[in-house]
RNA sequence: GCGGGUGUGGCGGAAUGGUAGACGCGAGGGUCUCAAACACCCUUUCCGCAAGGAGUGUCGGUUCGACUCCGACCACCCGCACCA
């Protein structure tokens, strides 16, 4: 149904542009590479592949009796080779062009299984199938250096005027542009090699504030201690098992080990400052070693008392010198502050001034330099899976790792494995790794890691221009269409998607795969909000939560567990296999098939009630989980098929629209689908009684009607102008209910009703032209001009003027449009319920907004 | 934890700083009908018989006037780099 909405909105908007004489390219994809298939396999069997064209197939099905006016013959998927091997064309030249190397990254490692998880299916720090501990580990892969482009990113979007300033701002804050100090402290007892520690920081100004130096635990430093002292392993080890993903570090315990080295300070040779392992310094940010400053950090200051570890204070507040206790002082950088251990700029001033003046006192003094960092980390597309766009290199023994000879592309997947055993099956392929090196022609190894989805999505656009060309783009083809007019997704992809698509349009740019015009592939973002549905989830594995054990459910079987079901940590239900209904004041899920095996109704409450007596049926409840977006994963979707079938596709597009606003989520309830058909039907029928009616002579309700439609035409076009569906929606339900009780001549209704045809079409394509044709309209409506509003029919000769007292709304007097003020005021002052306030004093003040509101402060 | 957002009747929601609740759903009443369905008409934020009063998550502020702007808080949602 997400897709049903998604899908709609935009076809409402090619609609109406083409309407407007625009030509419109509208195609349809699929992002058809991941895990989904590959789980799939691995729990029904099956090829992933199949799974996918399946799948594929079944959705198309599912979208083709919506009407949406897609340019069917620009269909692809990212799986199908003649896609992905256009996207293996441009890593070589992205190779080539220095945007693609190795390096070692971490990954989450399961043991038992032997194979690397996602984050997803890290579940508590446990592998979701295996329930093993999982562990770090690392592995060299592939990066794309999306870090040479922070600069470009981040400036570029002051010019993306048309996408949300919320989606702007995440992507500004995800790059994360800082300004700070890079310098090194120098070292007592530490290691050979290890005479400096470097650390960066954002606020260089409270270096007479620190109390101590933490490394993290992926530090070089952190290492060379873990091979020879094992308490250092053993914390290590610990920190390692937090997982990957940031938000598990930030959440964390802050833990430090203190290595008993010491550094000294750069202003003070005599002192000494502890060095930690810190569990929360990220070895990707800055230099991977931090100096802390516990008085005007939180974090520092939780982790200084902590370790009983000073927390002096570099400033306080100018009209408050009370020293730090439990809270760190953390005003803005452009508050003005009383620095107390200041050394460089005034002794008053903002943190941004005093952070200038420290970088420019500590290069003076031959302390470090002043750097740009960026938050922003290189794009590592390696994945150790099957399902994906092979990385088209070769690793041979004396060449190295040498890309692909473009000749040999695409680089098929191999049809002939099995996802009977854990892992990449690509790495066990028995002769789809053996290949000659494109360099020297001996046997070498081809590489098995494919690329992560993100790449098929970050140019599908480009190559909707030329679908079917044999290289991925064709200049005149890109030059013609690009960039895309109107995109529209979910605010989920808000950075990630996004910020990896506007990157690699750069990449593309840059090895000539788009014109320089194209480097901001999407000019105009609107973020629709997702269809959400709660979630059913099974739970035989809690063995704390009795009300949700005691029956496994595997497929249709329900029976108890066994030991093979108890590895299953969770399993989720759809909606459709779900009745939900109340018991009391609760409302409890259970599996349809439970209740109908027994014989009872799902429709009726008494029979549910039965149903519910019955143990194996409440024994079996299902946790219901709040409303989330709809996601396979978690099953909580819906099928428009059955919607579809029972109404029709112009029903489903309404609903879809209606209500809601677009760029907010919508919670999918089945109820409301059957009062849009009953409304599309009263507006058939209306049709039907105009068509049936005689011209008639004008009178003055032609003109009311006549100005109603224009009013129609100039709302209807600025919501859709606005992407506000659902007011466009509820401007037309009010001028259906005008013409229904309009009593203006059959001439005019037929011109209006006509219009309501065509203000419709873009939201119920299938009944707008049946309507234009029972009008007499000429051709299709599809293809009529839109209709432009007359403004003169918009202009109002008398209004209603609201007049509060004090601010509250409390009478109304009509009065001609063109009024003069003083004219208003003195009939604003001579209305009842003014006088009536007043007795008889004069107002404190008179506001007239002119065609507005009168307010009377007494 | 950090970054971003949202919060309005029974429900979905509308409102360039200017009549809070458009439009729809649901509910109630009525007309039509032997009856029902359909259709049509009326009512429907809360308190109150009414006059009137209160009201947009909570508390405070700016303003003649605040759902809208500012500050603090609460709740929920999205993202956090291997879900896509």
């Amino acid at each position: 149904m997400g897709h049903v909405r998604n899908y709609t909105m935009g076809d409402v908007v090619a609609r109406y542009k083409a309407a407007q004489g625009f030509s419109v390219l509208h195609p349809m994809g699929w992002d058809a590479f991941g895990m989904p298939a590959e789980n799939a396999a691995m729990e029904q069997g099956g090829h992933p592949k199949d799974w996918t064209y399946g799948n594929i197939a079944v959705m198309r099905d599912q979208m083709k009796p919506l009407g949406l006016s897609i340019d069917w013959s620009r269909e692809f998927a990212t799986c199908d080779p003649e896609y992905y091997g256009q996207q293996q064309a441009m890593f070589i030249d992205m190779l080539d062009a220095g945007l693609v190397y190795r390096k070692n990254a971490v990954v989450n490692w399961d043991p038992v299984d032997q194979t690397v998880l996602a984050n997803e299916q890290v579940i508590d720090g446990k592998g979701w199938r295996s329930g093993a501990e999982v562990e770090r580990r690392e592995l060299t892969q592939w990066f794309f250096r999306i870090s040479a482009y922070s600069e470009e990113l981040l400036e570029a979007l002051d010019g993306l005027k048309n996408w949300p300033e919320k989606v702007r701002l995440m992507q500004r804050n995800w790059i994360g542009q800082s300004r700070g100090l890079q310098f090194a402290f120098s070292t007592i007892d530490a290691p050979e090699g290890f005479d400096r520690i470097e650390v960066y920081t954002t606020r260089p100004d409270t270096l007479l504030g620190a109390s101590f130096v933490a490394v993290s635990p992926d530090h070089p430093l952190a290492k060379q201690l873990e091979r020879h002292d094992p308490e250092v392993a053993g914390f290590v080890d610990a920190c390692r098992k937090i997982g990957t993903t940031e938000e598990a570090l930030e959440k964390a315990e802050k833990r430090g080990f203190d290595t008993g080295i010491r550094v000294r300070h750069p202003f003070d040779n005599e002192w000494e400052l502890p060095v930690y392992i810190a569990n929360f310094i990220l070895m990707d940010y800055g230099t991977g070693a931090i100096f802390g400053c516990p008085a005007h950090d939180q974090r520092d200051l939780d982790f200084a008392r902590k370790y009983g570890l000073p927390h002096p204070d570099v400033f306080v507040a100018l009209d408050d010198a009370s020293p730090v206790t439990d809270t760190a002082f953390v005003p803005p950088k452009t508050e003005r502050v009383h620095y107390i251990r200041g050394f460089a700029g005034e002794e008053v001033q903002t943190g941004a001034e005093a952070v200038e003046a420290a970088i420019a006192f500590c290069e003076s003094q031959g302390v470090g330099h002043g750097v740009t960092q960026y938050r922003l980390r290189d794009w590592g597309l390696s994945r150790q899976r099957y399902w994906g766009c092979p990385i088209p290199v070769v690793h041979c023994e004396t060449c190295g790792v040498v890309p692909e000879a473009k000749a040999n592309l695409p680089i098929r997947l191999p049809d002939d494995v099995s996802f009977d055993q854990p892992g990449n099956p690509l790495d066990r392929h028995p002769t789809w790794t053996r290949c000659a090196c494109p360099k020297c022609g001996a046997p070498a190894r081809r590489e098995t890691d494919t690329m992560d989805t993100f790449v098929d999505s970050s140019w599908y656009y480009a190559r909707f221009t030329s679908p079917r060309a044999e290289t991925p783009t064709e200049r005149e083809e890109t030059d013609y269409w690009m960039n895309v007019d109107q995109y529209i997704g979910g605010i989920e992809h808000a950075i990630l998607h996004l910020l990896y698509s506007r990157f690699f349009a750069r990449a593309m740019v840059q090895t000539g795969h788009l014109p320089e015009s194209a480097k901001e592939p999407f000019d105009a973002l609107f973020t629709q909000g997702m269809v959400t549905h709660e979630i059913y989830r099974h739970n035989p594995a809690d063995p704390n939560d009795e009300r949700y054990v005691s029956y496994d459910v595997v497929g249709d079987i329900v029976r108890k567990p066994g030991t093979e079901a108890a590895r299953l940590v969770e399993k989720f239900h759809l909606p459709d296999e779900v009745v939900t209904f109340n018991i009391g004041d609760e409302r409890v899920a259970v599996l349809k098939k439970l209740v109908t095996d027994l014989g009872y109704s799902l429709d009726k409450q008494s029979d549910l009630e039965k149903a519910w007596r019955a143990a194996e049926v409440s024994n079996a409840r299902l946790r219901i989980i709040p409303s989330a977006k709809m996601s396979k994963s978690k099953k909580n979707v819906v099928d428009p098929v059955n919607i579809i079938a029972a109404y029709g596709a112009d029903t489903a597009r309404w609903f879809v629209l209606s209500d809601s606003p677009p760029e907010k989520d919508v919670e999918w309830t089945s109820a409301g689908a059957d009062a849009t058909y009953k409304h599309l039907s009263r507006v058939w029928a209306l049709s039907e009684r105009i068509a049936e009616m005689e011209e008639g002579a004008p009178s003055e309700a032609d003109t009311d009607l006549m100005r109603a439609m224009h009013t129609a035409i100039a709302d209807v076009t600025r919501s859709i102008e606005n992407f506000a569906f659902n007011k466009a929606i509820a401007e037309l339900y009010a001028f259906n209910n005008t013409l229904s009780r309009s009593m203006a001549s059959g001439a005019a209704q037929k011109i209006a009703m006509r219009v309501f045809a065509q203000l419709m079409a873009p939201m119920v394509p299938h009944l707008a032209e049946d309507i234009w044709a029972r009008q007499g309209g000429e051709g299709l409506v599809a293809q009529a001009p839109w209709p432009k509003a007359d403004p003169a029919m918009l202009v109002r000769d008398t209004i209603t003027l609201p007049i509060q007292i004090n601010g509250k709304r409390r009478s109304e007097i009509e009065v001609p449009a063109d009024l003069a003020k003083e004219e208003v005021e003195k009939r604003a002052l001579a209305d009842d319920a003014v006088v009536r306030a007043l007795d008889g004093r004069a107002p404190k003040k008179l506001i007239v907004v002119p065609g507005r509101i009168v307010n009377v402060v007494i």
